[in-house]
DNA sequence: CTAAATAGTGCAATAAAATACACTTTTAAT
DNA sequence: ATTAAAAGTGTATTTTATTGCACTATTTAG
């Protein structure tokens, strides 16, 4: 499951800004319980939810060319 | 709404590949049904369908620093 | 033009994401 | 050690993504 990294990128990202799950919930209009769930490993986000979130951290999903290690 | 970007690099990826959406079902794991929806701008794809789409179609999802235009 | 391949749509069932609320656990500050 | 803030969990409901099947529309090849 290689998606799981951009998870963790999401959360690592609110926490050097210093915000809040309750904080960026609000300011991403993501629930609170959506957001705890995937934080913690448990979701399978929409684009949607993982556009909202993305955004409000100032960050874009893209799609990569993958690079044939 | 922003992602539609990212769904229509999907589609044009796919066909700069000239695999048809059969195939790409196929080799992606993801049903039919899901990617014609998907590709017609129907759908909200969860993470798990979007990163098996891309797997199949060499590209990566990732997030990046949104550059203040 | 015709036939075949590919893409898009309607409908219905199932699974699961998003949501709200309450609660517990963990972390950080005093 | 206590307290307060933040993170994580349980349950239930509503919404919606995924799926399969059948069908129509569009595109492509001969």
């Amino acid at each position: 499951m290689h998606y799981q990294v951009l998870i963790r990128q999401l959360k690592d990202r609110r926490e050097s800004l210093q915000v809040t799950q309750d904080t960026l919930a609000d300011i991403s209009g993501v629930s609170l319980r959506a957001l705890k769930l995937l934080e913690s490993g448990k979701g399978n986000p929409t684009l949607e939810t993982l556009s909202k979130l993305a955004e409000a951290l100032g960050l874009e999903l893209s799609l990569q060319l993958k690079t044939n290690r």
